[in-house]
DNA sequence: TTGGAATGTCAACAAGGCTGACTTAAAGTC
DNA sequence: GACTTTAAGTCAGCCTTGTTGACATTCCAA
């Protein structure tokens, strides 16, 4: 049994002949897709000179108000160089709230200010119209397997954090 | 008729209520994946000094062998200036082959030498190696979804040099 | 023959990664 | 109490890869 996209069903197992072909569309949809998904906060970023690293800092902190410095930089995955850097900006410029710890007086908690939340709203709503729109036109059934892949295509330590941050909200 | 997912049926239509936290795991989940995706190829460019651009041209070179290098320009939307660097360096390297233009000599013709089809075959199998894993792990059904919210996700020029590519080796 | 297109090159700059070295303060441990 | 570890911040310097602007060359086409 050979269905139109070259796989076959052998008893109740679905054996994917993956073609390099097939592949290679993939890496090429990742490709284009993500450009295409940082292109709108991108836009509203160089208007206020400041770059993706910023949207992700207020992205993560919005996610997860009180976070620590570390827990931000386990996240996102840079050096505390590169990601203080982008901080202390936003520290200056108000958007964002450093606050030392109750219980251990060396961490910082970080939280968006008023101003912080609102240009967080302001670039979100940019990427997340795009997301609704392309959600909308591909169906549910194609946002769930959308999300099913991506979760299957993370680092393990990655993915530990994506559900956690998930559950963190649920 | 609601279902777990929150959406409701109404007639022949699914209509979405996308939740802000819907889409906020959508942009989580391309956030975290892109790294993966990206995660295997940079481990080998860095140690031969290369950088994600270069693997870039090397796969689009590899993809449409012959292409020139505005065509080139236009499929990585960057500019000519920052593809000229990374280019002069495998052709000086000798990963690629620029050949004048037969009919318009003002063009040049791109073509990977032998190494450069090694190098990519080599950066290709490490980033297929994961697409394969991440794709067997979730179905065909969720690949055909992954595919379709990608391609929805895209900027309608992006979309048109995926399909295009897509096509040329249909 | 002249204008425009494709390409290449030089210079300068910026964002945002990185490493390494070092300080401060607090917390934890022996 | 002394010592070690941890969290955070800072300084300096480097790299890749993106940008603009200016300009030369080549060559097709009107």
């Amino acid at each position: 049994m050979a269905d139109t996209q070259g796989n076959q069903t052998v008893g109740q197992e679905t054996l994917l002949y993956l073609t390099d072909e097939q592949l290679r569309q993939g890496i090429e949809a990742m490709f284009f897709a993500y450009r295409g998904f940082t292109a709108d906060p991108d836009r509203i970023l160089a208007t206020l000179s400041y770059g993706r690293a910023h949207h992700r800092a207020l992205h993560f902190i919005h996610g997860a108000p009180g976070t620590t410095v570390n827990n931000l930089l386990s996240i996102l995955g840079v050096t505390k160089q590169s990601l203080n850097r982008v901080l202390r900006t936003l520290i200056e410029d108000g958007l964002v709230e450093s606050r030392v710890g109750r219980q251990d007086k060396r961490e910082r908690h970080l939280f968006l200010t008023e101003d912080g939340v609102a240009l967080d709203a302001r670039l979100s709503d940019a990427q997340r119209a795009r997301m609704r729109a392309a959600y909308k036109q591909a169906g549910p059934e194609a946002v769930a397997g959308f999300k099913t892949v991506l979760e299957a295509m993370m680092d393990p330590e990655m993915r530990r954090q994506y559900q956690r941050l998930r559950e963190g909200r649920g």
